[in-house]
DNA sequence: GGTTTAATGTGAAACAAATCACAAAATACA
DNA sequence: TGTATTTTGTGATTTGTTTCACATTAAACC
């Protein structure tokens, strides 16, 4: 777009954050920008790609082809950052293929894949009952960052980093915060 | 299940917090148990169901029926939080209805059918260049709460909450994760 | 009934995060 | 070249949240 240069004030206000935020979240990574100049727009996007691992590919693999999987599985942003499916699993591997460039693979082959293309981050979107058993196993053939669209709370090892995303609590959340708001009280969510 | 007393401990293990927080927690929205005794399940049930307005139905809209909209049209959890579905909508309305009692209006309606049903609340999943276009429509007609799921920082009155949930950044962030932990740095995050 | 034990409830202390405030530096302009 | 202005970078301060510690209470058990 022809900009070079851009502030932290700018970026403040294009983000909904402070400017200070800014500065020392980027001071904290060793980012700098220049005493009256602002920060410089090619480094600043050439230091994040490598800060966000944007500079190299990471395969993923979705688990659970329900609603949300297939909608995953046509999620556009995710090239955009870098990050490649390699595979979708699930009980049903005859459920119709999403993208035709991913295999639908039964869950009975999850190690196999897994080790094949080195994945370490899963996307867990099975039924409740079963999120504890297929995270284990996930977990078993190498895995070792799980989000997790389930409201269950996964039992992993220290070594494994679980990110819950509950969309049931996201909308209560939000009827609650309307609701109090109208009630006139102070909002401390 | 014939449970009839619990204590902070149990719902500390059943939920990932400390013993502290949940009592913390009860004690500012006055639920309080007896001391040796914990807390009486059948009070908690009630008095969380009214904390969370579950007490009454609470009527919302979906906006956008690509595939996040579809998915979440199909979303079984909203029954369970007395969550109704009264209408969804996208410029396409003539894209398969995805639940047979729940209509797909098309955009100009969207005034009308929250005015009608008293809507507060809305789910939006359009593409991200409409989301700001959208979001003033909504508002306009009476919406004060919107959960976004487009990667766009919506502009809205004070009196409006917005609460984003950003799909990208989920996965992304556990991709962070995990490689800061191959690193053997310690996780701030 | 008296003693022991296990729980709550909550101030105080520790910790974490956001904001403030300002010196240092670099640009712009006279 | 010198002065005014703008913006960074970061210690110091404030604000907010979590954890600690323990007095208080009620159940359980002799």
């Amino acid at each position: 777009m022809g900009v070079t240069r851009v502030y932290s004030h700018t970026l403040a206000d294009e983000s909904g954050v402070t400017p200070e935020q800014v500065r020392k979240d980027f001071s904290e990574y060793h980012i700098r920008g220049r005493r009256r100049g602002g920060y410089s727009t090619e480094d600043l996007l050439s230091d994040m790609e490598a800060l966000f691992n944007r500079d190299k590919v990471s395969n993923i693999i979705l688990v659970g082809m329900g609603n949300l999987g297939q909608a995953l599985a046509r999620f556009q942003q995710l090239e955009q950052r870098a990050i490649n499916v390699v595979a979708t699993f699930d009980v049903d591997p005859h459920k119709q293929k999403i993208r035709p460039d991913v295999q639908v693979y039964s869950m009975d082959r999850l190690e196999e894949i897994i080790e094949r293309f080195r994945v370490k981050v899963a996307i867990l979107t099975v039924p409740d009952i079963s999120a504890q058993e297929v995270c284990n196993e996930l977990v078993n053939a190498g895995v070792r960052g799980i989000v997790n669209f389930s409201p269950v709370l996964l039992k992993v090892p220290h070594y494994v980093v679980v990110n819950n995303v509950n969309l049931g609590d996201e909308i209560e959340s939000i009827i609650w915060s309307v609701q109090k708001m109208r009630e006139g009280q102070t909002l401390s969510l």
